[in-house]
DNA sequence: TGTACATCAGTGAACGCGCGTTCACTGATGTAC
DNA sequence: TGTACATCAGTGAACGCGCGTTCACTGATGTAC
């Protein structure tokens, strides 16, 4: 049992370029319908017509639906990531101001397959695999990291890390409930009495 | 088409009252599985096996799955209800600091099937039909209504419908994210610094 | 009070279906000489 | 440069399984006389 750091056999560009590809479809897909249909909601075939592949080429990118799950998570994070330190230069509240309006808007109600992934999956994933749990944590993690490097301390106020805590849990929350309530004028009403609260402090 | 007000035969007292016990045991047993294991996660078999009872029953309570979820909603905010708006005698800072304390707890972290439904089942709800989303809409409206109640206006400060959103979206965001990240040292970082935030103002 | 019949809550085998997964295969692309 | 062979990304039929749902039934409970 030697196997001294055997990598893979790295077959040629092209067809690895092919591949990559293929993959990368596949995962963008799954981080789409996940978000728009849950974990159970969006079955391995589905994914891979999306990707216009068929199902049985499936498991030539991962090995199991778990698997897949576990690699549209880094998508998500990604993509959220993304969304929210949009602007370099923008520090303090008028980062918070944007951060607010683009995540407590009514876009974001109605495009969960682009939107974050808590709202829309943070259920499944609290039932989900050791190595799925892991992800979140780490990514939630160095996501709140990031949120608190954007604030600016107040003095007497709450630290700068309660801040970003409090400021994810209340977005969080505010389009978990917009979205259950269905019901536009009640939803946006959510989304605009949160952004005016946790604009406060 | 006449038929006037025909009621159900109405069979016998204690034949009504086993059936009517039944279904509570339905309505009770589902409440739970489907907190704790989301909707597509719980089967028909295993709400009625937990009902000490065999599947083919299950049609003579409710017309299809998706009615015994639209039934264990009301089951799930009645007792969101109680949980929320314990001590009568209860207003103002003092009852927001009680409520905060029993809803961002280790305990509603660990039992999903014995709390809050929205952490649990708003995405599934978020999809589902036009029955559910309809009951959804209607108790959170009047949810939001007791909570309003229960709190003090504060001259200069938010209005007491904007605070009761914002309560109600930091708490049900806190214990959202906290159960998603598992790791019990952050997720009691959350639930604490949202406990915090929350109290103030 | 006792017997015959009707009612009905609950049983459990069976159904069709879509799921995740497997596997023998195909055809295009690459390599060897 | 041309031919023979090897590789491999992707195909699609097939699998076992658990799901929601149906239905002929059973046995206990109630009613009629």
């Amino acid at each position: 049992m030697q196997k001294p750091t055997a990598k893979e056999p790295a077959p040629s560009p092209q067809r690895g370029q092919k591949k990559a590809s293929s993959r990368q479809r596949i995962l963008a897909t799954g981080a789409r319908l996940f978000r728009e249909r849950g974990l159970h909601g969006a079955s391995v075939n589905e994914v891979m017509a999306g990707a216009g592949l068929t199902r049985g080429g499936f498991y030539a990118h991962f090995e199991d639906k778990e698997a897949l799950v576990a690699g549209t998570l880094h998508e998500m994070f990604d993509e959220a990531e993304r969304n929210w330190l949009l602007h370099d230069e923008l520090r303090g509240d008028a980062w918070v101001e944007l951060a607010l309006k683009r995540y407590l808007s009514v876009p974001h109600l109605q495009e969960p397959g682009r939107g974050c992934v808590m709202p829309s999956l943070s259920a499944d994933l609290s039932r989900g695999d050791e190595k799925q749990r892991q992800i979140v944590a780490a990514r939630i993690s160095s996501f709140l990291q990031l949120v608190e490097d954007k604030l600016e301390e107040h003095p007497g106020g709450a630290s700068r890390r309660e801040r970003a805590i409090a400021l994810f849990a209340g977005c969080v929350g505010a389009v978990t409930i917009a979205r259950a309530v269905g019901e536009p004028a009640l939803a946006e009403e959510v989304l605009t009495a949160t952004r005016r609260q946790l604009r406060r402090r």
